[in-house]
DNA sequence: ATGAAAGCGCTAACAT
DNA sequence: ATGTTAGCGCTTTCAT
């Protein structure tokens, strides 16, 4: 290790011959708590910038048992919709004082898990975590520890911890309802993940606007947010005799696979068919025919998760526990022109 | 502070009535090195075990003087390229035993150099940067720490730090030529920001490529990675009596405005107009033409960006200096239906 | 095979 | 207005 001998308080200490302490209190800011006389803080700044002094944050850490950071455990960033809220949370931390220590699971609920235990082995104030899986016995590790958790997009049923989400049931509910408006009574849906929560939430909207609208031809079918499942299922509903008047995609993959499916057997949107999807993708307006979409409110729900996050870990230090909330947000629908009115 | 009092090693050496070192010893994996007997190594493991214990990193960092951590500054998530970066990024280097502390920019340089100066506050053992500019001071900060740096993508002319990037300049020659051996004459670039070197280097790339083969219509237009530049700069063109035969937008958002500027005047892809593009988005392929693109080597870039960067954290430590390295991964083109053959 | 003790860099009682 | 000192949790040299 041929590193240069570290700068410290106590080289600044030594340089400037003055004690530790006042050395620390100056370059921490308590200089005029403890009525340092300007001189003596002139003298230590000009030291510690001329030294080139930065403090060490793990010696800060341990003193203060505190780390001034918080985990972000994601899926993935390959997906946009966690990319973004990824920007903004490790955007918006760090003007609050927080370092952001991202963990991306690639998908894996083992790898999640281990990262959550990483998280906690570092000390971090808190934790904001998007779940890959339904199981929630990683998450109670941090509990345990007390360290505050919210969780985005999807939730736990089993464990008291807060979360903010899509209200992704009244979001593919009035999405049902206006293509039932529109005249269109053979909609069938084509889903993500079962595993996922968002999903079945947004697959009951349908179901239960198709019921309210007492419409029989009820069809959901697909099982993964891909583009292949997309158009796998795609190519066979258009082969049935019976074909559907409108797909409700549940996310833009899914939507991405069905539009090369129609393309491949040369069926115009919105003419022969009408589609519409969820997620919102800045690409559906260029699309051959811009896709209807419902938007999920990236903005709200990076931001109150923060806000909710923050509040726990404040509420925590002094002693209060705070309720668990449960934050639905409402999606916009973006009415594009790939409905056709039948009536 | 409500907090549980914390289980350290201590708490465990009381438990078990063994030393401090002992336990230590065990716990961290050094325990056959000093020869500690099975029975102990199992009572101190399941001590910890019981206890939940879980080892306080900031200590082992102040001891260790390691932190355990890297540092990633992009410019935004919300931009696919670097998501994609940020997500094996922090993947790979958490298998490699580090985590990934994340500094979101929101492509602001003020923001970015703050975020360096943190990164070094924290004592990252190497920070991985996408530059949102092209001032390097505040890099000189990690340097003058001998805190190794790798950037991406974009990188500086006046220090030596080792950089890996696609080679816009060869991906936009051979673009550009392939328009050329398709017949295309008139070809016109339309460009993102000139602050930006990528950019500066696919230009160069286009004009290098027209001057090779005897192309008089040389054409460079717009000033940002917008859909609006896109947009706005493809109207103008098409406006024009001597309309291009082909568009060669330097990014997909470009693109994206470029797509709609064209389906506004109904000029079909590739009938009426070529079109050309660079970043290869998964929607491409979906578009009402597939569009011929340029893609960029995430996965070479990532992954090399990292072995660079432990491969000189490991030398450092050693005390040696590595060379700076400067690589260009070569992109491929992705050939679709936008391009209509005129010879 | 196990332990005692020093010290990493910092902050905060507790002096004065 | 400034200084002395203990200690946060951990690793490691040096003993035994």
């Amino acid at each position: 290790m041929s590193q240069l001998k570290h700068v410290t308080i106590k080289t600044i200490s030594e340089v400037t011959k003055l004690s530790l302490t006042t050395v620390s209190r100056v370059l921490n800011g308590s200089a005029k708590k403890y009525r340092i006389s300007d001189d003596t803080q002139k003298v230590v700044l000009e030291a510690a910038k001329k030294l080139n002094y930065t403090p060490n944050q793990a010696a800060v850490s341990l003193r203060l048992s505190r780390s001034f950071s918080i985990g972000l455990v994601v899926p993935t960033l390959s997906n946009p919709f966690f990319a973004d809220i990824a920007s903004i949370v490790s955007h918006s931390l760090r003007t609050k004082g927080y370092s952001v220590v991202l963990m991306d699971c690639d998908e894996n609920e083992a790898t999640e898990v281990e990262a959550v235990k990483l998280l906690a082995a570092q000390n971090v104030e808190g934790v904001i975590v998007i779940p890959s899986g339904i199981d929630s016995s990683h998450i109670n590790i941090l509990i345990k520890r007390n360290i505050p958790v919210v969780c985005i997009d999807r939730y736990y049923e089993d464990i008291p911890v807060s979360y903010v989400a899509t209200n992704h049931y009244t979001g593919a509910f009035s999405m049902t309802e206006y293509l039932i408006r529109a005249g269109h009574t053979k909609i069938v849906c084509i889903q993500g993940s079962h595993s996922v929560v968002a999903n079945n939430l947004r697959v009951k909207g349908y179901k239960d606007a198709m019921a309210a609208n007492k419409k029989a031809w009820v069809k959901v079918v697909g099982n993964s947010f891909t583009q292949d499942n997309g158009y796998i299922e795609t190519r066979l509903l258009i082969q049935k005799k019976e074909r559907p008047t409108a797909i409700f995609t549940l996310s833009d993959t899914i939507m991405l696979g069905a539009l090369k499916a129609l393309a491949e057997e040369k069926l115009a949107i919105p003419y022969d068919i009408s589609l519409v999807t969820f997620d919102n993708s800045s690409y559906l307006d260029f699309l051959a025919c811009p896709i209807t979409s419902i938007a999920q409110p990236v903005n709200d729900i990076a931001n109150i998760s923060i806000k909710l996050l923050l509040d726990t870990i404040k509420a925590n230090a002094n002693g209060v526990k705070l309720d668990q909330m449960k934050l639905l947000i409402s999606p916009s629908t973006v009415y594009r022109q790939s409905v056709r009115i039948l009536k």
